[in-house]
DNA sequence: TTTGCATGTCACAGAATCGTCATAATCGCA
DNA sequence: TGCGATTATGACGATTCTGTGACATGCAAA
């Protein structure tokens, strides 16, 4: 599961109190006390949900959420709003501004957990397209749980390897490059060789080894998973 | 592929390693020191995106930004601003000016060249109008993932050999020059003898034995793939 | 702290690929 | 038909790319 949170609350207490609750859930998190930085944040990180305050220093949480809504890459991440009582709760319920749900404060955390779980549950990707169990011959890969097995024996990979095996696996039959792959499995900011690709591929293959065959190096461009 | 990507920065050793980078990507480039120069630019060339430092002489990013995008000729060409640390990144990131990606200074080329495939891939045509597979009778040419079959049987082809392949079947019927190919094949900033092709064309055309013909040598002028 | 594991980097060897050249074959045209 | 120009071919050395093992670092568990 393992989603991510982004809270927007100015105020360190609850901001604290909030993230406490849903690490203790098992949700990753991503603070923020800035209107303005959040975008940033949530931009880069593309967390799963917003928790936002409505009243923010500098730009307020209006303003955060229209902004979001108009920008493509964050368009589609649902906000939870908090209000104090006697807030704007009009504008917010009417959802002018895309807020998907709201809070009045004081709120219990248990409250807020369980509208978090709600609006993931509606935000969540339709089944065909939500990764289910991957199948390569007798191997099986469950991106849930970072489970790998061969026939009824499990592969121990690490999670470097999994994600490399993962995102070759739903690419089965397209070449990815050195960079595409440092890009995706290790991320923007990887300031590293390409040939750390070269390292990984070997150990996923040797830990693989009935299919390693099937990770076909593709000279000159990159690796490719071979098709069935 | 060859997109074409406008960088418009006043600092010169910035500048050119930006484009240095770029090119050997295999970017085609234009360059602008100037806020106002660059709109001309960017309508008359339309390239396909425009990386834009915040800080320019005369008119400054956030202006050339939203003039652009308030014109219609410009208003879908993305853009990647960049800025010195500081900077009034909170503007950019509420994303008013239509900007869809930003790097603070300083940045690592590498991360500006996946940020810059990121952009490109969200606003990539859509798949009808990209080129899909080509085929010649049984033969087919995949172009995104450098795959060759004739009937059942997969063709194993170098990066050379496979762009040699792509860019005669793209232009089947009409015949190229050795130069052309060098030029499209090789890259602008090849230095070779026009001999080279014919060894690349003899090899590749062992390689689609069945079809070996089907290449056509237009003597005194170069290679034609011939029309069905 | 020590230990073990995960990770990234490096250097080197072997293999694949490439560009060039010499020579043979072919073509177009007089 | 014969000649010069052009292209095809095969070989070879040079270059580039990948696979591999070893090693340094960092982190976390013990």
């Amino acid at each position: 599961m393992d989603r991510t949170i982004l809270v927007v609350e100015d105020d360190p207490d609850i901001l604290n109190l909030v993230i406490w609750h849903l690490e203790s859930e098992g949700y990753r998190t991503l603070k923020s006390k800035d209107g303005r930085k959040c975008l940033e944040t949530a931009i880069h990180e593309k967390p799963d949900l917003l928790v936002l305050d409505l009243m923010l220093p500098g730009m307020d949480g209006l303003e955060v959420c229209k902004t979001m809504k108009r920008n493509q890459a964050t368009a589609d991440i649902p906000v939870i709003m908090l209000t104090a009582k006697g807030e704007e709760v009009d504008r917010i319920v009417g959802f002018e501004l895309g807020a998907d749900d709201y809070l009045v404060k004081p709120f219990s955390p248990r409250e807020l957990l369980l509208r978090i779980r709600a609006v993931l549950r509606r935000h969540e990707p339709p089944a065909q397209q939500r990764p289910g169990v991957l199948r390569h011959r007798e191997m099986t890969v469950e991106p849930e749980n970072y489970k790998v097995h061969i026939g009824r024996e499990p592969i121990r990979l690490t999670v470097t390897e999994f994600n490399l095996l993962l995102d070759l696996l739903q690419n089965k039959g397209r070449v990815r490059s050195r960079d595409q792959l440092l890009d995706r499995v290790w991320g923007y900011q990887f300031e590293g060789y390409a040939r750390t690709v070269d390292t990984h591929i070997r150990r996923l293959r040797q830990k693989i080894a009935p299919y390693a065959e099937d990770i076909e190096t593709v000279r000159g461009v990159g690796y490719r998973f071979k098709e069935t």
